[in-house]
DNA sequence: CACAATTAAATTGCATACAATTTATGTGGT
DNA sequence: ACCACATAAATTGTATGCAATTTAATTGTG
């Protein structure tokens, strides 16, 4: 069967995504060591600086990490200060995570990552909102299609 | 300050990147269990079904991993005997990685795995190749930038 | 030739990811 | 009330990723 194409590493587009979510990521490293927090706990803020006194559960479902992550995460940044976590007393089931005064905080701090992030890169904000639309649509694309007859 | 745009979780490339790179990988679950393999030591043998013989810096150059991962990573493939790690002769200091008989025997049955993965998203070829194009450019601009200066 | 600087792997330590299992709690049906 | 089933976190075990350090080998220079 000779060179087959269809196995080549550059026409892998899980590849590409591995690699280029990888490289990006890394240059948010010296950003992120000045607020002495790690690039999963900055997205995890992220969404709690968006929506506050969410259950772990919830979390889970926007950043697409299960409670095996989330809960040593969580923990971690509990023990930093930023944020509490209490079980519901509507539903001991579930764990509330409430952003304290420190985590709040840490916003005004984390507002200009973006930017600085951005100029690292050639690419125009048009081409930044289209590649980010594109992934949004096949990750949700994919992500239903593996949760057939789920609800999750 | 308000709601900052800036900061909102869905308006983040990274996250998008982030996000959509583990949702595919897990697409392969399925398939490479069946080969036994997990979806690092996939891409690793990708690489070397492509251009076997390879020193162990070269492949992290391919791969854009480090020895910190790659030296369990190999040493694993190893005790599978799918290859071999041999010090080079030349240069005592660098590790040759060749494939075993088993290794190259794997490539067939690894052969099916792309187009099924595709079948399981709504991408034409054409999306796949233009996104898969825009994630390559971009991680070739962000490494080459995070390297300034550096010949790697 | 000596030897400081480089270089390639390996090692160490920490933080994810995630499947699978366990524990605790809630819910619906009888 | 009882109990099978469902659900949310936590736990366990394995495999990454990657920075930083260490070890061994090579190279450039005087």
């Amino acid at each position: 069967m000779e060179n087959n194409a269809l196995l080549e590493l550059d026409n892998q587009l899980c590849f590409a995504l591995y690699a280029c979510a990888r490289e990006v990521t890394k240059l948010y490293r010296p950003f992120l060591d000045e607020l002495g927090i790690t690039y999963t706990q900055y997205v995890t803020l992220l969404a709690l600086w968006e929506k506050d006194e969410v259950p772990v559960k919830e979390l889970g479902r926007r950043l697409y990490l299960d409670s095996g992550t989330l809960t040593p995460l969580l923990k971690k940044l509990e023990s930093m200060k930023l944020l509490r976590r209490d079980r519901d007393p509507q539903d001991e089931r579930s764990v509330i995570v409430r952003l304290t005064d420190d985590g709040r905080a840490l916003k005004e701090r984390a507002a200009v990552i973006p930017e600085r992030v951005f100029c690292q890169t050639s690419l125009s904000p048009e081409e930044i909102a289209s590649l980010r639309g594109q992934l949004q649509q096949l990750t949700a694309d994919v992500h239903t299609r593996s949760c057939e007859g789920s609800r999750d």
